[in-house]
DNA sequence: ACTTCAATACGGGTTTTCCCTAAAAATCAA
DNA sequence: TTGATTTTTAGGGAAAACCCGTATTGAAGT
C-alpha cells in the first residue's frame, strides 16, 4: 500500500470542492489535492500529475457530459486509479451503472461525516469497494418498494403477532400460502426470521413516511 | 342525550383558552361556552350556570391548586359533569391519579386535531372515557422503560435476527435464560410473539427518540 | 436480617416457524 | 396468444419458539 494519497476533486461547485479540500487535507496520508471544475481541467490534471483517487460529483451543469461519462472515461484511460462517487440523491439505478458500467470504487452521500469519508478512503485504496451507509440504505428501501400487495398484506399482519394459521383465515387462504410469502419477504428484505423481518419493516415504515413520495411507497394505509 | 352541551373551560393561559373556544363552537351540539382562568372563577360559574363538560388544564401558574384539586372538587360538587384533562406531557401517574382518584372521563393532548377533540366530546357524553392516542402510546413507552439492561440487550439482538441460542452465546448464559427474557419482554410490551415484540419496539425506538428525554429512555444507544 | 426482585439455569412438552421441493392457477404485459 | 410474474396449494422434516413449571444466586431495599 502506498504510502502517500493524491487526490483530485472534481466538481463543478468549488466552493464545495474547496470546503472538501479542506476536509480531505486532514487525512494523513492524504498528500496533495487538486481541484477541476470541468472535465477538460480534469483530464489535463490527469495527464500531467499521479492521482491515486477521483473524488467526482454526479451532477454538472453543463449537459455535455456527467459524472458517469468522465467516470468512464476517466477508468478508461487509468485503470488504477480509484473513483469515490458523491452524491446528494442516490438512485438504484446509478448505483447499479455506476458499478457494473463505470467500475467506480465507492458511492457517498454528500453530508458524509469525517471519520467515514476517511474510512471510505482507506477502503478504496485498499482495493475494496464503498458504499455509505445512507445509500444502502435507500437502496433497501427502493427493494422494499417491490413487495407485492399480498405480501404487504401479509407483513402488516405478521407485524401484528398473528401467526401464519390465524393470517391466513384472515385473508382465505391455506397457512402454506402465508409461509411462502413470509420466506419470499424474508428474501426481499434480507433477513434472518420473521423477528428481524418485522423490526426492520417497522423500522423504515417510520423513517420513511415523510421522505418518499408515497404513491410508489409500499407503506401507505 | 341531551341535545345542546354547555362547556367550561378553565385555563389559565386565555389565549389558549381562547383558541380552544373557537374551535369548540364548530361542534354542532356544543351551545355556550364559558371561560375560567381560575379556580375561583370556575366555581362560580358552575353554582349559577348549567355545564355538561369542563375541559380543565393540569398546570397553572399558582401553587394553590392545580387541575387535579379543581377535577376533585368539581366531581366532588357536580358529580354529573364530565371533565376532560388537557395537557402536553402526559404522565403515567398522573394518568393513575386523574382516573382513580378524581374521576375524570377523559385524557387529551394539547395539540389535538378537531376530529379528535369531538369524538372525545361524543364520548364522554355517551358516559364513555376518552385517553387521546398519543397519550396512550406514551403510557405504553412508559410501560416500555421499565426493561431491564439484560432485557434491552436481548431485544436489540432479537431484533437483529439472532436465534436464542447465537443470543445466549453473545451474552455468555444458556438459551433458557434468553428464552425468559423473551418471554418477560413478551408480557411487558403485552404482545403475542417475538415478531410483533421487534415491531413494536422498533416502531416506538424511532418515533420517540427526539421527544423523549434520553437519560430515562431504554432507547439510548 | 428479611423481603423482594432481577438474572440465572434446567426439563419436558407443544406449537410455530423455517427449509426444501414442486406445481397449479390466476394475472398481466407484450 | 404467449411468456413472465404473482398468488396459490402441497408434504415432510428439522429447527426454533413458546408454555408450563421449579430453583438458585445475588443485589437492592426496608
Amino acid at each position: 500500500m502506498k504510502e502517500t494519497i493524491n487526490i483530485l476533486i472534481v466538481e463543478d461547485h468549488l466552493s464545495f470542492a474547496q470546503g472538501m479540500d479542506l476536509l480531505l487535507t486532514q487525512h494523513p496520508k492524504v498528500d496533495r489535492i487538486d481541484i477541476a471544475t470541468n472535465r477538460k481541467d480534469a483530464l489535463e490534471i490527469l495527464s500531467v500529475q499521479s492521482i491515486d483517487i477521483v473524488i467526482l460529483d454526479l451532477h454538472f451543469e453543463t449537459n455535455d457530459y456527467d459524472g458517469f461519462i468522465i467516470a468512464k472515461k476517466i477508468k478508461q484511460l487509468y485503470p488504477d486509479i480509484k473513483i469515490m462517487i458523491l452524491t446528494q440523491h442516490a438512485k438504484k439505478a446509478h448505483h447499479k451503472r455506476l458499478f457494473e458500467e463505470c467500475k467506480v470504487d465507492a458511492y457517498l452521500d454528500k453530508k458524509l461525516g469525517v471519520e467515514e469519508t476517511f474510512y471510505a478512503i482507506d477502503q478504496v485504496m485498499n482495493d475494496e469497494k464503498y458504499i455509505d451507509e445512507s445509500i444502502k440504505e435507500m437502496l433497501e428501501i427502493e427493494g422494499f418498494m417491490n413487495i407485492s400487495d399480498r405480501e404487504k398484506e401479509v407483513l402488516e399482519l405478521l407485524c401484528q403477532g398473528f401467526i401464519h394459521k390465524q393470517i391466513a383465515d384472515k385473508l382465505f387462504i391455506v397457512h402454506k400460502t402465508v409461509e411462502v410469502h413470509v420466506r419470499n419477504l424474508r428474501q426481499k428484505f434480507d433477513v434472518k426470521n420473521s423477528a428481524e423481518l418485522c423490526a426492520k419493516y417497522a423500522k423504515y415504515k417510520n423513517a420513511n413516511r415523510d421522505n418518499i413520495d408515497d404513491t410508489t411507497s409500499p407503506f401507505q394505509e
